[in-house]
DNA sequence: AATGAATGAGAATTCATTCAT
DNA sequence: AATGAATGAATTCTCATTCAT
């Protein structure tokens, strides 16, 4: 929180640090990849090279790090969000940063939300919808929100619109990374196209 | 013996269907009560009358129950689909159909599912992806390019659209199912206008 | 029995009879490939063709089957031993056809005796003496007796002299088989040189 | 803290290898007791007052105990056999010794194996082939070469020799072990005057 | 704080046998 | 006599969590 802390950090310090985010993303690699039931302790601390009673050490279940990456998720992915909403001027410009944000945050993260199939086993997972999902969702929500009170934007129902644009992006996605050549510029215009066409011919919220 | 005697097969064969639709019927009581996780075999079992053993003549594992109720739901909707598509006039009528449809089939689907869920807990929401929901995601966007053909609607990438459409509309599902009352034409008509608006706007291909 | 039981014979006592006979040939077979224990009724009955509960038409358990190979196994090869048997002048000759006879006998019969690797299975499985091993036994053991009364031959422990001669075989069939180009008649050689000089070597029993 | 010390590893360590020999123990005593067949993993375990999951730390089923309680048979009988190998001057003397050792070790392990057994019940007998077991049949067909090479023994098929003898140890001993009383003695004499005899009447192989 | 073996409740699963058709 | 689905007792086995070192 202050320059304090980051110079208190001893190497101690920094390996509880460093544990508690090894475990962290971990669990979010293994509950994405075999979904929250499936997924076990040790999966998640075998990833980690720890101990597995190290993990209680930590968390005190295998539930308190499901909860747990709600915070950490909101934590990285908020300021991405924010800055966008920072710099947009109106909802247009607010979706466009977004969208192309949600695209790079895939690729670079390696698709942490995505189920990562790895690659030749069976085919029908479950994928469980984690808490952090569910923190982008309202943090995109909000800045739906905002930006339509800020601006001369169309005032539609936000909860709505952010569940159809999250799912829009997810699923254009998809199917992008499923074409060749991988082409994200022309998947992230349809997609901005898509919603923003949309949200003008939507009725207006008259409350 | 009866009318019903010529549709009837033997006895046995008939006792099978009973069965497996048991089995089906009671693994839906038993999610929707206990959610996936929470919900054993036994559980699901014990509701049926059945032997707990009879439950591995039939599938081989929760997950698979899981997924059969999946699979069955996309199959019951099929035909709906159909219907709908045939009784389409354009591209605008023909969503509307199949998303107020889809809306009424999911609320339908979701009192027995949720019925008797104990108030205040969160079911987490799964995705699983069957081999019959991508037959209709490959309907959804066959139609969608006939009706395109069909009329004078605008011509776009159908693949992108059959996608994002079917993303948008199981997520208005969710969020529709969360709220009271549960209003399916105002969740239709929305998603209805968020893709007719969007598809005016995205750029017509020109092969 | 007689030449009646053979013209008697009609459709449906052929049927059962070649049932019985099916699903001891199949049982030979299971038991030999995975041992008493792991082999189950229904891998022994899906190899048949029959259906589950027809098994118990003609054995009452697996153990019945089981016992019933001890018949069936000596039926089929004490007409051979017999018959080496009565040719024989004397331990030497006797031998020498019964060794002979065993190793036509094992690559004849496909070697149920032998553990028939399932080519590409998992290494190290167990093998049950059955009870038409032993009943095999009796009657190498028995023909020793009487040819050693018949003859001048020496007079040894009949008991011990069987089973080591039966397992020379076995052993020495075994590594045969892995040699290229397969040498039977080396083998038999072996064996039988082995076996006769062992004899001559032993001190006579006087009883 | 004690002479000891030096040799005890951590109380970890030794716990993990008592634990082990306590299960090996206890499923010796109860195949013995039980048969393979009846013996379930609880009944091993209970045996141990271990806790049943703890099993599965070290064995993946029975059939691996099982085949543990062969290997460890030969890996402790191989010292013996080396020993005799060293002590000996000729072929003779060391199969002599190879035998008379491996029929006292047979009779003592029987000890602890059929101790306990309700007279009257046959154990089938069964036949394991572990890597262990092959390291012996390697031990024994080197050191006849060796031997062979020595002294001025007949120099015959090695392979085919070193099978042959151990099928007859094998064999003999089990039915040494079912006359009463037993008597390892008059067992060896059999099988090496068997052996040295065959081997004397064997053509000698002249590369 | 880390370790990793032990724990044991309870879930998953098998399979010999029965029996209605 | 054949069929094959149902049965359910018995067994195997998993895995979150604890705890001695």
């Amino acid at each position: 929180m202050s320059s304090v802390a980051y110079l208190a950090t001893g190497k101690r310090e920094r390996t509880k640090v460093a544990n508690r985010q090894a475990i962290l993303d971990a669990a979010r690699e293994v509950f994405g990849e075999l979904g929250y039931e499936a997924a076990t302790v040790r999966d998640i601390i075998r990833r980690t090279g720890l101990a597995s009673g190290t993990f209680y050490n930590y968390y005190r279940s295998k539930e308190e790090v499901f909860e747990a990456l709600a915070d950490d998720g909101a934590r990285r992915f908020r300021p991405i969000l924010r800055q966008q909403f920072e710099a947009a001027e109106d909802f247009a410009s607010y979706l466009r940063g977004a969208v192309n944000a949600y695209f790079e945050f895939v690729a670079n993260e390696h698709e942490s939300w995505q189920a990562r199939r790895p690659a030749g086993e069976r085919q029908p997972h479950m994928q469980v919808e984690t808490p952090e999902m569910h923190r982008v969702f309202e943090e995109v929500r909000d800045s739906f929100a905002a930006v339509m009170e800020r601006g001369d934007a169309p005032h539609v129902d936000a909860d709505y619109l952010a569940a159809a644009s999250i799912a829009i992006a997810r699923e254009i996605g998809q199917q992008m990374l499923e074409r060749r050549p991988i082409d994200t510029r022309g998947a992230a215009e349809f997609a901005v196209n898509l919603i923003l066409g949309g949200v003008n011919a939507l009725p207006r919220l008259t409350p």
